[in-house]
DNA sequence: CTGTTAGCGCATTCAC
DNA sequence: GTGAATGCGCTAACAG
């Protein structure tokens, strides 16, 4: 199949050893001008591409992370591994993908299998299902590792983050601003930080304001998916509520249809403030006041400190915390 | 940093030869089950992991496969990823990403650097910029390869496709059936078969429904983005189109947003469809009607298709072509 | 500046 | 059934 050249032929073609051409090749200081230009000229001439297996069982480092996320057809995900490949490939280095579809299992059996020294470094947004993080304390030993977005609170690694509390504050403040009294919180379990920040900002914005805090009102859901317009369905036609928050973006679309589905009219009897990496929900009919996260921003920044990490060898000078910040982008058009 | 533990310790552990541990991991016959047991729950408790770089320098497949794909920040390629990436986990291997940006030179260095047998197979979606095509036909030599959605024609390989031209064609035969006489096309630049398809496509609808072709309506935009809307724009204003075919989900909101700069009431005034793979049109307002490529099933097949390459010898009995079916979605709710 | 030697960890001959 | 020896292609130590 491969019929490739080795490093071997190239320096018998030259007359030169197999390390003189390796160090040609690496562009090592001890070698003259004149032979790594013969060196690089033949080996582009020839086509010669370094076996990266025999390379990296020699010298270890494989040029390769790893990204590891919940979902890649997602608007957020999808953009923060364009930027992730983009840094990467500045660095000459390979990016490998694996989704966990929010399952802990999968996350458990992609680290185990990434133990082997296949990676220079790994990317991770945890999935949200629960906190168990064992796993990642032992491979973050061993791997440099940065996390983004979904963060564990409780492990001690190099964090990307957007600043959920203040955004969610602000989004909260925002529809009480408009004139909202009652107003449904709809987000994702409150088991990652990232869920706790939001929900937090929700209900120190509702008490800061002095309106009433009715559980009721907070909806938490799961990422089964299949029942989450059901729930907002029965929600807000017993609840009633004058606005809403949705706290995640795939619940921003289902809150819509589901007012519309009520008769609701948008803003006049209900608005709806929603946390949204796309632009979609500016397409709405009204469109949709967002909280906007820099989903490219945030895999860049990821990479980036990954990259610092995989340079330094003992970690030093690299920022250890770094949060994003989201911005509320509010649609004129509609007068809220 | 890797306090990694080799076949060898385990091999000292068991006062078992490294060979036969090695056969015993690989479940190889000429060991007795027994002594198999023994290894492999060790294996489990020392939380072993075979050295992929070892392994593949020996053995020479490598357990990995890699996309090329113009963007991943697409609904299209990130459902196409969603869909390769968990064909490739249920067959234990591993998914590498890379993305050219529209850039043949990329498309070019990419494949360079996977002739070095890092890679067993190889899914591609190509860029539409140019069709240089040698460099696949050299890669397709030396490892297995599979076109997905955006392919050449000139080259021999695999490929998965989509009904391109019959789709085109429904999509505006619906506009002329819903009474529309001066369709703009809006496509990409027609140097793929995809592009060259869409385009025959509208032009074989309109003369058989004796509607005049008017060159000026084809719009043929580069992926150099910033200038579509400009485009378009000026391209509705002066040639006042009563309906238009946009063939690229990208271009669908510009021209939806251009309709509403110029003050053109959709469906009255003038009717969109577009392609696309996302629902978003759905929700635009009022939404569109679509032509809806199969974007999960068609990653799923080529990662099927490529599997079957992989585990045949000699490419036996693996279809080489293979047409999915677009389908056109049309939104009751506007009466076109 | 360049060559020689050795070994990374594994799978695969060939012995027994 | 199992062990001993070999080599995949490369790079790092050590010479010179």
């Amino acid at each position: 199949m491969t019929n490739r050249i080795s490093l071997k032929q190239l320096a018998d073609e030259l007359n030169l050893s197999p390390a003189s051409v390796s160090r040609a090749l690496n562009d090592s200081y001890e070698i003259s001008t004149a032979t790594k230009e013969r060196v690089l000229a033949l080996a582009k001439r020839m086509n010669y591409e370094v076996n990266p297996f025999a390379s990296n069982l020699r010298y270890v480092k494989s040029k390769t992370i790893a990204i590891i996320i919940p979902e890649i057809a997602n608007q957020f995900f999808s953009q923060a591994i364009n930027a992730i490949e983009e840094v990467a490939r500045e660095h000459g280095f390979h990016v490998l993908i694996y989704q966990t579809h929010e399952k802990s299992e999968m996350e458990l059996s992609f680290t185990q299998r990434l133990l082997n020294g296949r990676i220079a470094g790994v990317l991770i947004s945890v999935s949200s299902e629960s906190d168990i993080s064992e796993h990642f304390g032992e491979l973050s030993k061993k791997v440099p590792m940065v996390f983004f977005d979904r963060v564990y609170d409780n492990i001690e690694t190099f964090k990307v983050t957007t600043n959920d509390y203040e955004s969610s504050y602000a989004a909260t403040q925002h529809l009480i601003d408009c004139g909202c009294q009652k107003i449904l919180y709809c987000g994702g379990l409150a088991v990652l930080a990232i869920g706790k920040k939001r929900l937090a900002g929700y209900i120190d914005a509702i008490n800061a304001n002095d309106l009433i805090l009715n559980k009721e009102m907070i909806l938490t859901i799961g990422y089964d998916g299949f029942k989450k317009s059901d729930e907002i369905k029965s929600a807000v036609s017993v609840l009633r509520p004058d606005g809403i928050l949705s706290s995640i973006e795939e619940f921003s679309f289902p809150c819509y249809s589901v007012c519309n589905e009520l008769g609701l009219q948008i803003p006049d009897d209900i608005k709806i403030v929603s946390f949204s990496n796309s632009d979609s929900a500016a397409f709405l009919n009204p469109p949709l006041t967002t909280v906007t996260q820099p989903a490219f921003e945030i895999g860049q920044k990821a990479a980036v400190m990954l990259f610092k990490l995989l340079g330094n060898k003992r970690n030093i000078d690299v920022e250890y915390n770094c949060e994003l910040k989201s911005s509320l982008i509010k649609r004129a058009s509609t007068g809220y």
